[in-house]
DNA sequence: CGAGCGCTTGAGCTGATTCAACAGACGTGG
DNA sequence: CCACGTCTGTTGAATCAGCTCAAGCGCTCG
């Protein structure tokens, strides 16, 4: 079972780039402790060192901070194969809050076995860069969705992004995926309230794009939901078969490759 | 003249952590080309490949993107001694534009000098990785301001923030500081109309907390911005002299720390 | 079986937008 | 040196997206 943080982190990675065959052996070869999490259990707050880089085996989790004035905002989730944590390393502080969403199975990598992985195969150190600059590239593009666009264009553009990034991860069947969220979790990952994500719900429902229930978001057309979301997943960094920078315009706009099989 | 752009580097890792001094000698003997550019003139555009990390030693560039609708989200801003570009060194693309917002000097380093730097001195790839996660926590708390709080405070928030990061560099003189903003920029980088800005300026005026005039922020009452701007600068990371996890309570909050010397 | 949580709906309110017009500063070219 | 267009800031009035408050409903879990 250990053996699983090591093929996790090694699909993680290979989003960022190839992966040559020894690295991928390293990789493969980490260790860390295997720990079931429970439904709303807070894995790091803030003020905590960070001594381990979490990596989800299963289930949901996600990142958040509280205002003083007790507003949350969740800037984050995690699902199978992400490792939180990873990006920030060398820092002295945690200053948000990981838990999980619903009961998960997480890895805990010690950060002296992620340091030592990295001074064995500084290749490695490259790829985990990578995936930090990947993740900075998704919080600019939150600041723009939650900023600019207008509730309903905003919860697409969210359900584009998650849905896409599950299927990088095989994490798609049948057109859904899991989305274990309240509509008061998706509010505050929204920066709308709870009623108004209802409305806005039943709006994307209505339209035929979209459903979410049972914990699971099932797509029902993506491109009308990329279109009215203004997605254009450039930013995602993707690898697997999207078009590298042609340019997504209304004119060319297509979202064929969503029918291959994720990387 | 290049040896500025050194001091510089120096000055910005100096905020991440402590250097030691053959790792000093290390950084200020970096080499790069300075270059003046002109207001409004773009730097990087998404799309490019990366090739040398930024630094800005004289005036201001602020970074952006575009939605396929048009509007502009800003999210970041870079006053001397910053370092555009330190946090994406292993990206195969740009994704943001970067661009001055008045005529500025910055300075170009390739990017081989800088690896050729963290292989030397591994010490220093800890302090940029430092410098990477600083940046990402500022970006959720551009997130968390422009999705949950309303355009005073946010506004405050942003003028609290600039203020410390300019104190930071030594770029305040009598509590005030650059910002060569117009309303419109302002507006996209808080997510809203340029007309709202002029209204939400005007009560922060009258309110006798700040003035923004000339291109420069003029601080007259920071504690009572704060207090608007629920503004806890934890996030920041900062080392000079604030008090390190003494949580910030309505109770105890206090920004005494902000007579002192800047580091 | 009761309590709590999550979802749904309605009505009224408000913060922010939109559209439009105008004034001052600036710079450029005739 | 003046005339002109552009850019920035300012103000007013109407509209609207999203919020607040409040109530009710069904499910699950203890």
């Amino acid at each position: 079972m250990t053996g699983a943080i090591g093929e996790a982190l090694l699909t993680r990675l290979s989003c960022a780039g190839t992966v040559c065959s020894e690295d991928a052996d390293a990789i493969r070869a980490i260790r860390g402790e295997v720990r079931t999490i429970r439904r709303h259990k807070v894995i790091l707050s803030p003020g905590d060192i960070p001594r381990f880089v979490v990596i989800v085996l299963k289930g949901f989790l996600y990142r958040y901070a509280i205002s003083t004035k007790g507003a949350r905002q969740i800037h984050g989730f995690c699902m199978p194969t992400d490792s939180p944590g990873l990006d920030a390393m060398h820092l002295d502080q945690v200053d948000d809050t990981l838990a999980a969403l619903v009961s998960s199975v997480v890895g805990l990598v010690p950060h002296a076995n992620v340091s030592r992985l990295i001074e064995d195969r500084p290749g490695i150190a490259v790829l985990i860069g990578r995936t930090a600059a990947l993740q900075g590239s998704i919080h600019r593009q939150w600041l723009m969705r939650n900023s600019t666009q207008q509730a309903s264009a905003s919860m697409a553009n969210f359900f584009c992004e998650t849905y896409l990034r599950a299927k990088t991860s095989g994490l798609v069947t049948n057109g859904s995926c899991d989305l274990p969220v309240t509509q008061e979790i998706l509010g505050d990952t929204l920066g709308l309230t709870a009623v108004h994500v209802n409305r806005t719900l039943q709006l994307l429902r209505r339209l035929g794009l979209v459903e979410l229930k049972l914990g699971r978001l099932f797509i029902h057309d993506f491109d009308g939901l990329a279109r009215l979301a203004e997605f254009d997943p450039h930013y995602l960094h993707l690898k697997c078969g999207v078009p590298n920078r042609a340019r997504i315009t209304p004119a060319n706009r297509d979202f064929s490759f969503l029918s291959g099989r994720a990387a």
